[in-house]
DNA sequence: AATGAATGAGAGTTCATTCAT
DNA sequence: GATGAATGAACTCTCATTCAT
């Protein structure tokens, strides 16, 4: 199904590297003669594929934000009646942060490498506004909050979270999601 | 009453325009060359004061952090009964992270810079977590919640919401603090 | 016959342009933006041959010690009777030196500027060492000389002899080369 | 007789941690605000005394060779008859060179700092030359050699010498001396 | 399409020198 | 005379980007 050329692997090789590197060392001190090497190509093979550092930053970006959405639009997720769908909702989202570790962090970079072009973190925003609004139409969530605005202090609570874990590596992860889900219920199920 | 050395004049003036090229470039894109310029002295003269690029960050970045402590630490805020203090905590984060911009953007790029040596937000976790502690013993507040915990929760809603203003300029600032009030409330409020 | 790739030909260009800049200004004064200007090449270009500025010196002064030892080595050399040979050994060194000019000098520079690393004029004490353990096998020499410290003394005469040519330039190069052969063959040659 | 002033004092703390710096780091390395430190004094003091690190240099390197001919010129060692004295001059400058550690290194580096203005080693060859002349007029040295050539060639001996010590640190002193009045002799006594 | 040697603009940092106090 | 904070020119080294092969 999945068709593989020779030029795919080595973009996909590319883009793992460049992830790899961008969350070790920040944008600014990775280097694309380090990526190449470590993906197997010529530095040049990088600029036929993007024209330049900052768009091989935003295309390993929009797949980090990729794989957010898609863990958040798993079909299963969309299945589960509120308010219990917090719980699995920021257990995907703290899992998936978890794997990508410091590219939470560089996301927060983004903008000063490109004022332009690029707003990181938007579709994601987006997806768990469409979380909370869908938990509005069925009545399990207060209507009285703009999903875009629950969105962003939901993915801010996450962030806020991972934060803490890794200045304070013997916090204890499940307690934080289990506090994020309470916190979010509280809040925003129907009493 | 003030004492204003001519020397702590200079340093005044160069950890102020720091704080300005650092929040609108970013730590790399900064320029040593200019922010002296537009502090009016010579590059030797920040290292005078430096030693390199780095520290100079540590120290924009810590007095980033004493303004947000300073506006936490308040009399009049320790005061207040809660649950309304969560307007006013809320308000007062927000506020400084409105004057502080992007620096708040700027702490999450800290670690890449300075992945030791400095650990940013720590100091303003610790105000937010005394802040709750205090409304626990009052009996105001649900004492099941880990203090250090909450703020750090809180901490990131109130990152994100600032994320979300800026992503999205016309979104209303009233609006978000109500909201993260709000939330707030419900989530540690006793009932 | 001789091979030359476009790599090896600017890579000579180099450390014949550090040769001459370093000899002619030392190693500080010499600015590695003028060796890659008057060698033909971009400063990174040097960079990708040398890890640094010191690392250059090193190449130049083994690239004068090996000519050194070309000159000390050659197979006529090593044929002639002593104690004439002497005087084609202190014309060979000699010959060398006034080519080399100030590298001479250089020599006893590089100890400050590389306390580690780099021995300079070892090799050539050496070489000098061999042809006089070689008239003393030969039994045209006094043995009871150490080799080593005879060198190293021959070694500082030919230096000495240069320096006083370089401090004044009517002395007479023909003359100090029969006077350090005279100096020699009375000092070591079987009477 | 030798008055003290406050000036004076200063300036021989200047000059005696000059001597010092410039010895263990070379020219360049030197930085004239450890020099001022170390001496007790402010930098602008320095300049009070010197126009530029050239001068101090100068000045430096003119100790040291007033130093060697002072060894050198000794009324005691102008009795002494010949070939003996070599044994005597030889130690002199050996002592002399070893005192002075580096800056007989130091002294070869002088002309790149200062193309104009200073040739060092010029005196002390100047005095040896009037040891060997002095020899010959008593009739005890031979006189077909010119006596600056001759000193040339002996203070490159020493020099030799010492280097051969400081690349090889467990070579003899002693042996090093006897072979240079040895060698000395064979060349320069009348036999 | 792929390579990687070459480029060169640009930044942080140092330190001799000055001069107001 | 003495001070030492301030200056700013100048250097080494880096690395994104290009392009001949």
């Amino acid at each position: 199904m999945s068709q593989t050329t020779p030029q795919s692997d080595k973009t996909d090789r590319i883009v793992e590297q460049a992830t790899r590197h961008f969350a070790e060392h920040g944008f600014e001190a990775t280097k694309l003669s380090e990526v190449a090497r470590d993906a197997g190509v010529a530095v040049g093979t990088i600029y036929l594929r993007y024209k330049s550092k900052n768009e091989l930053l935003i295309a390993v970006m929009e797949a980090v934000e990729t794989r957010f959405d898609t863990a958040l639009q798993s079909k299963h997720l969309w299945e589960i009646e509120w308010p219990e769908r917090f719980g699995h909702v920021m257990q995907a989202m703290f899992n998936q942060a978890a794997k990508e570790q410091n590219l939470v962090e560089l996301m927060a970079l983004v903008p000063f490498a490109l004022r332009d072009g690029y707003r990181s973190g938007t579709r994601l925003r987006q997806s768990i506004a469409a979380h909370i609004a869908d938990g509005q139409q069925r009545g399990q969530l207060r209507n009285d909050v703009d999903p875009a605005i629950a969105a962003s202090l939901a993915h801010g609570m996450v962030e806020g979270a991972m934060s803490e874990l890794m200045a304070n590596p013997q916090a204890d992860p499940t307690e934080m999601i289990e506090e994020l889900t309470v916190a979010a219920t509280r809040w925003l199920a129907v009493s």
